[in-house]
DNA sequence: AGGGAAATTTGAATCGATCCAACGAAAGTA
DNA sequence: TACTTTCGTTGGATCGATTCAAATTTCCCT
């Protein structure tokens, strides 16, 4: 029964060396850690000995408790993992974070989970410095629970007026009103939005009252943005449809039927993400409809894949990676108190908007 | 000098807490972890206390080293952080090992560091339950550092012949002879090959000495794979020019403009990765020749990238994804010895290659 | 009230290292 | 030879939790 195999469990310490060196466990750890302060015939037998017992180095588990710093920032979502590596504009804000931590040695853990039980205890055992959050949605569930930890964090992109949470992200309501400004400019003066969501699990057309009772408010300074430039120029904005999708293909394309039902289309939509943008352009080049000659299509956020569409998409570029540098530097010399940054937004225009053909 | 503010070191643990809830630490522990087992009353007079200490929870740095497990995945490279977020392969694969990881809870580590010694000292210090080492450039190393850590580790793609590291890789010589086939069976006889690099550091034109000296054995088996299947159907491998790349854009276009400058160019590029492939389709375009007019392509690897490009590109696809799930899979489930493990691949045909014109 | 079972609570031991004050030995100085 | 320095080594304290056998309290029943 009891197999003899070498190597059954391995609880090899460096008090083991140690013992079996024959020096103190003071000693067997300077050998590691400072090499240059042990004698150097001392030294060798202890390595001599490491080497024999199988030791693969001074354990960081233990090493980490005395230490304290973990030398590592956990960046944490209610996504699935695999969301950092397939959503453009999480890898562009991802790089920006992996440039700064490159710069500073600090490694990167990965924080996420399917059920939110899960997510709770992955926040609360995360061995890390400090957290980034990713508020899309569920952010303010996740900033909660970040909070609890006590650690420096930061909430990126974040959806809350709650000022006593650091956040980096960028002027909503400016950006949408830059994005309007554009198209308004342009000639146009029927409109559609497609937005973001406003509160969890809901799509549709959305009417004043829901957007005044939205969850994220990120969704609803993009809209006021919008809205306050249109009746800038005369438009009446309780005519202007505002459907709201949860930033999938599936929703937009729902949108996309019912607002082009009308008999009288708007010849621009605002899309409050490149994605619902992307989408709607696939949408009406499907239809047949032509852009930017039929309608004009703006986007929001910036990602690699707005300029490689057909056509290239106009868009209100977020500086995405310098948001998760800065991210990465608030954590780390999380200094003073709490620091809420905006970031400014440019307007890129490209080959999905051009002036209304009628 | 000594502000009084608030709160300036916060050694808050959870002994302070249970001398201040009146209760033994274990008591004060129980609450954390069982609290069912803990009477109600003293339960709330616990946690009363932790709030008002401002406690954040059990300090996962020290609940780690009595449990042992970390309960996360490191996943270590030598490039850049960003690496995992820009490239294709890297992505798809990440993508794989996202949903494993998600399937069984664990978190991701991203190991990775500018210059060597960062390198060791990270894999050394990461707080992780395995390895999944990417064996790109300085795979070897990379192996090696992991290897010391006497943590399950698996190599990705690796490239060595060493029977005694866990490695998950595909079938080099024949996916290369399934491209070479796919060619030779249309008709064309006038090959030349784009090469991932044999050694560190070096491009251009290799001899058949060079070949057998290579560091990297994958890129070599692709090269026998390729060069096998050439001579099968007569054609004179030795004249077959090799062009070794760095995998990057420079290198691959300084190796087309060597190739092309003969007076008998090729009508077909057996290209060793689909990054390489994508550049040449690039490269001839732009130089004014057809694909698959002029010139036919293939590739390797099988990155999503490939099946958008202009013209979509013939590879032999690796099940990259898979490959990353079964990595994570080997990792927990370390169980028997080591496990090597070839997976199929499979040749994807596309626009990029067709008969020869001649 | 008394006895035993069940429910709680206690406190010492442990996880694996690092740090540091103190100490011993070898080397240098007067 | 006696007295400092300098260099290396030692071993106890500490980091912050969890675990578990033993002690204590509570509860139930006769």
């Amino acid at each position: 029964m009891a197999s003899l195999t070498a190597g059954n469990r391995r609880p090899v310490r460096l008090a083991d060396i140690a013992k079996a060196a024959g020096v103190s466990h003071g000693t067997a750890s300077n050998v590691f850690s400072r090499p240059e302060i042990v004698r150097e015939e001392v030294r060798e037998r202890v390595r001599a000995a490491a080497e024999a017992m199988g030791y693969g180095g001074p354990d960081p588990k233990g090493r980490l408790l005395r230490a304290g710093k973990v030398n590592a920032i956990g960046v944490a979502t209610a996504e699935p993992l695999s969301y950092f590596f397939d959503d453009p504009f999480a890898r562009v804000m991802m790089a920006g974070i992996s440039q700064a931590c490159d710069a500073t040695g600090a490694g990167i853990s990965l924080v996420s989970a399917a059920n939110n039980e899960q997510l709770a205890w992955n926040i609360q055992s995360a061995l890390v410095d400090g957290f980034i959050v990713f508020c899309i949605e569920g952010g303010s569930r996740l900033v909660e629970l970040a909070r609890e930890r006590k650690l420096p964090f930061v909430a990126l992109d974040l959806d809350s007026e709650d000022g006593s949470v650091a956040a980096i992200g960028v002027d909503n309501i400016a950006g949408a009103g830059i994005a309007a400004r554009h198209l308004t400019d342009l000639g146009h003066r029927r409109f559609a939005v497609l937005a973001l969501p406003f509160v969890d699990d809901r799509t549709g057309l959305v009417s004043p009252e829901q957007v005044r009772a939205a969850t994220y408010a990120g969704t609803r300074d993009r809209l006021t943005g919008y809205l306050r430039e249109l009746s800038r120029v005369g438009i009446d904005t309780a005519k202007v449809p505002v459907y709201e999708t949860a930033n999938d293909a599936a929703s937009t394309k729902a949108g996309l039927e019912t607002i082009f039902a009308s008999d009288q289309p708007p010849t621009a939509v605002l899309a409050m993400s490149d994605r619902i943008a992307l989408v709607t352009l696939e949408w009406l080049s499907a239809r047949g409809l032509n852009v930017p000659g039929d309608v004009s299509v703006v986007g929001f956020d910036g990602v690699p894949e707005a300029s490689v569409s057909e056509p290239p998409l106009t868009t209100i570029a977020q500086p995405i990676a310098e948001m998760g540098r800065l991210a990465v530097r608030a954590i780390l010399e999380s200094d003073g108190p709490v620091s809420r940054q905006q970031l400014p937004v440019e307007l890129i225009v490209r080959g999905s908007s051009a002036p209304p053909c009628g």
